[in-house]
DNA sequence: TATGAATGAGAATTCATTCAT
DNA sequence: AATGAATGAATTCTCATTCAT
């Protein structure tokens, strides 16, 4: 008979690292599928691809997913949550929703500039333009419902602000053309929504958070 | 069909003056094809579903197209050609950009807006935005070499025009909405090209054609 | 230009032999399936055990069922019809429903003693005995509905007589034991339904034709 | 599982007296198994879903049992053992072997018709006849040895007898029918094995103690 | 030219089993 | 003893491609 005995607390101490261990493993998968996404677009890989960019067994991957979908849903939303990371910040205690659109537009112009895989994963990835569609609707929103923009309906509004964006998104060469860009592509857009000339100025004005996140954390292989 | 390309035709967009007559069967592959395609993308479907769809044996289809790319390539192709039909008697005699660039872009609204299986085919398939682009590239490079549009730099021209134009076309109605809607997104579309507003107002007023043709020739089923 | 053509019935030769052919490959795997149930029962084999019994690849077995289920299904249909095809012209003529019973069940005693593989299949089988049971019932039916068996009620007939018959497969040595077993068993059942002597010495005296058939094609491997 | 095996422990039945003192985990695997197996066979079930019933981790199965093969011969030496709980003291001072076969044919159709998951277990997994033969065959050998039963040899005999009674579980409609019906189908057995008719009246107005005891412990889920 | 049966490489998926904690 | 994440062998299943007729 054993006279001392563990703490109950203590009992299995493998059932909480062993929690965090799968959140971990789950966050790898998603994490290395990101680029494989990026290079190959969601019909091409097969589980193998992803199994192996993340370093676990084929068995692993189901562990996590059924399905490629599953692991695109889940990277989708891992970047979304990364990217309100970094817009939620910028975004404080600014009133004007023109000004806070054109914050999230140019910071999403910066972060596609300086992420190669980010970049690539929006060209490969169909319906990958929701990823900033999501966040930046309501500031449009708001704004055609204040009056700020002046067009015939919203889903032109839409038509103008993203459509813009995401088919510039193409012609991005990653690293190169310097912030301006993104500046008069943003420009070019609030001026296209009949936005007033100072507000554009303010707007266009308005200081941007120094990037440290990645969207992605892995380059392309 | 896994691949990411673009479709090697576009490259070099040819003419119907270029084509060889080719065989019946080739044609019914290419028109039962286009409804698959629009319904599935080109990663789903296999190569049954256009046998099928045409009413041929699975072997027949490789007594023409070597794989799916190959017969998305020649649907690209074929409905490029449509579009030619539609587009050049419409133009003829047109010496200004703007306004030969707005009559083909209202006219692809409308034939987007009058043909389900070419609307859907445009949300179905990347890359399927070519087709317009192709067709107006010429007349807005004209406009902006001119001077009629005011912008920093033909990729933003491009963005502009072909963002607007083809983000709306995924919120058109089909049969719906009536035939000014598109006017209403082209005239947005010159506005935000700084167009001059009295050609803004010639172009909007050019008449354009009734449509005899389909792109698409089959519904889909 | 040809001047000569094939005439219109003889266009597509290869569509009736293909048809036949088709018919032959199905009954292919069905034959070589049986001894494979026979062998592992319907939960053991996997598709290559059938594919490679029949001499075809794996992708043609899927192109005549879906699963082993599917497989099994369609071998007990064939086994079933094989039993038809001697049970039947035993029968012609007959009258008298206690002695078709008799006639039936004393041949499957035969056939079962006869055919190593058929009887392997029924001890493998769950529900194998249902082939002879469907044969069997409505001689059963009848009889016990003309009062020539005296019993509380017809789930009790079929206990007696299907539950005894299959249960003595169980101890069957194939082609041991002389057929007088057969009889003996079938008089047992008889007797146990309280049928008259006079009828069932009437009963065992009927001649029973010479076997020509198997129900299985094949040996086990 | 796939295998088609007899359970090996039921060629020599042991008896509770046997039996080492297991661990609770242990039975509650095993526990937990019968109901597995009644719904779905053999075959079918995972180790998980062995080990969800139970409660415990996959892990822990393997603690227990090397494979399903092994928990299913536990099963059904646990069913035997309380089998054996009920025969053994209605059989006490009894010296008649064709009383006691009598006694605990009935009872076996009074504990089917009372427990649902074990008359599935009867119905899903085969060989499980071998649990009542196992109990019964020793009477019957003795009333066969002591010329009370009439039959051409004991294989005869254990045809009518197990053949009737297991054929008669296919129909059982639990909880209802009401235990008369038990009583007629043991006497059908005992008239087709010839047993004197005075001798079969007093078998069957031996009295029954209560069931007190289910084989199954828990529900079907 | 058209056919469609046969093929088999390749991908998805399952699940028994191991093992570090 | 108990856990459950990780593993990868085994199997299913799909479908592009070939080819004899």
């Amino acid at each position: 008979m054993k006279s001392i005995q563990r703490p109950e607390h203590l009992l299995h101490p493998r059932t909480l690292s062993g929690q965090v261990q799968k959140s971990k493993t789950r966050l790898a998968l998603i994490e290395a599928a990101i680029p494989v996404f990026a290079k190959l677009g969601p019909d091409i890989p097969i589980i193998d691809d992803f199994a192996k960019a993340a370093g676990v067994s084929r068995g692993t991957f189901y562990n996590y997913f059924h399905a490629t979908q599953d692991l695109l849903n889940a990277s989708m939303e891992h970047m979304s949550d990364k990217l309100a990371e970094i817009f939620l910040p910028a975004l404080v205690g600014e009133p004007n929703s023109i000004i806070r659109f054109a914050i999230i537009a140019r910071l999403f112009y910066e972060i596609v500039r300086l992420d190669p895989v980010f970049c690539l994963f929006l060209k490969s990835v169909p319906n990958s333009g929701d990823l900033i569609i999501q966040h930046a609707r309501p500031a449009l929103e708001e704004a055609f419902a204040d009056g700020l923009i002046i067009a015939r309906d919203f889903e032109l509004v839409e038509a103008i602000a993203f459509g813009v964006m995401l088919f510039e998104m193409r012609t991005i060469k990653v690293g190169q053309g310097g912030s301006k860009r993104g500046g008069d592509v943003v420009r070019a857009i609030l001026m296209a929504l009949s936005v007033k000339p100072d507000l554009i100025a303010r707007a266009m004005q308005a200081s941007l958070p120094l990037l440290f996140l990645r969207i992605s954390a892995r380059p392309v292989t």
